[in-house]
DNA sequence: CGAACGATTGATTTTCATCAAGACCGGTGG
DNA sequence: CCACCGGTCTTGATGAAAATCAATCGTTCG
């Protein structure tokens, strides 16, 4: 009953050779990993982990297992303050490092859910502390994704206190825009995964607030809107908005 | 010349037992940090670096090299945007570790300065991170410490995408009184050594907007302000008002 | 002591939230 | 395939919160 042990216990994970665009092949990269180190890598991973849109990836609560990179799809991750508000604390796609926010006390802080359905790789947090004490180029790697979530942080913080509507839902685009053309996708030409509501928690404005701003930078002829799906006609005058 | 060696090389560090309040001290109890790890530990620290008000620490821009405690004192931490607005990012108090931001990418993204006469201790980042791997305790700690900071951030992303001006002061003052609290110090009275001009770039308010709420607050009875003197006198009601 | 900075308080304006109505869109079932 | 339904989005009218402008007072430090 092949069903029934996909539920109590995971099939053997596939290796990288079977997960070609596994994004922890970036790490492994950046990392110059030897052979060795490279199967000792892979043989931590859990590659390929499916979620189906509105799926949760881990609940606030729960203890601390793997850190996951995303495949393909889109998460959120949102913390819910003690009486009953929602914030959301990150989009991410591709590449991403997800699970972080559980490091310092070993639970979870924060709701991660798919926005689309989604293929994970996740590593089991205990044993990427172990490889990365024997791989100094691992450690150095994750001490840097971590310190980068510390930066992505702080810009969320600049965003939040010191930007007026208009210049954080541009900023909001272009920083989506750049993320996307990393990736190799359209950096033009894109969908919105979330919400106007998601949007506009995320930047701390309403959904009506989230509207208004696109449709005015719309009328400015800087950026097309047709519901989810984004075009950015001038970048640089999108820059100059954030910039007031 | 002494002085022209203090300002080419250090002089010697003291050792902890010259620096009987040292903050690594907590690092290296909660690693459990065995003689000669203890040892090894010491020799990578230079303790006792002074830092009178106004003096930066370290400048956004400049490379990383040490990560430094806070041994008595309080700092901010702020980024300059691309044009001239300022956003302070945290304000560091004895205990607190600084200059996580610049793990990224290598060089330093705030500002960071003393706000009143400060005593660091520092450590050499690349020797932390050889030490951590010889010392897995001190690995996770340090990965601790920095998912702390990322939950610290997130706190500040809810407080500034969902809390009113109001609530925004309550929960600062709240915040300054747990740490001061853990710290053996009154968690009730105390003095601010920031400006309200400073307490509003940080909580995303002005100036004038924090002096009323302080204002509020005190004929509410909750608190009682005399300049940069703070006394709390109903935390429990405070917390209310953070809540709504 | 006086000058410069910091804090308080009041009056007015701006920005965004809220309330409300209708349009659009995507998925489901007939 | 089409019609319908719920959720999402847009747009407008109004209101509330905080910013801005301004005047005064307090305090700190040369």
């Amino acid at each position: 009953m092949n069903n029934v042990r996909t539920i109590h216990s995971p099939l053997p994970a596939p290796l990288f050779r079977d997960c070609p665009d596994c994004c922890f092949t970036g790490w492994s990269q950046r990392a110059r990993l030897s052979a060795n180190e490279f199967r000792s890598f892979d043989d931590q991973i859990e590659h390929r982990r499916p979620k189906k849109k509105h799926e949760f990836v881990h609940r606030a609560g729960t203890a601390l297992v793997s850190l996951y990179v995303i495949n393909s799809g889109f998460l959120k991750a949102s913390i819910n303050d003690n009486n009953g508000h929602e914030q959301i604390t990150g989009f991410f796609m591709p590449g991403d490092l997800v699970g972080m926010e559980a490091i310092a006390t070993g639970k979870h802080q924060c709701n991660t859910t798919a926005l689309e359905d989604s293929s994970l790789c996740g590593i089991v947090f205990a044993s990427l502390e172990q490889l990365s004490r024997e791989i100094p180029s691992l450690q150095r790697d994750f001490n840097q994704t971590l310190g980068a979530e510390i930066n992505r942080d702080h810009g969320m913080m600049v965003l939040l206190g010191a930007m007026r509507a208009e210049e954080r839902v541009a900023m909001f685009l272009l920083n989506l825009s750049r993320r996307f053309a990393i990736r190799g996708r359209s950096g033009t030409c894109f969908h919105l995964p979330m919400t106007r509501q998601e949007i506009g928690n995320y930047l701390g404005l309403t959904l009506e607030t989230i509207s208004r701003a696109l449709s005015h930078l719309g009328d400015l002829g800087l950026i097309v809107t047709r519901g989810k799906d984004i075009e950015i006609r001038d970048a640089a005058r999108l820059q100059e908005v954030v910039q007031h």
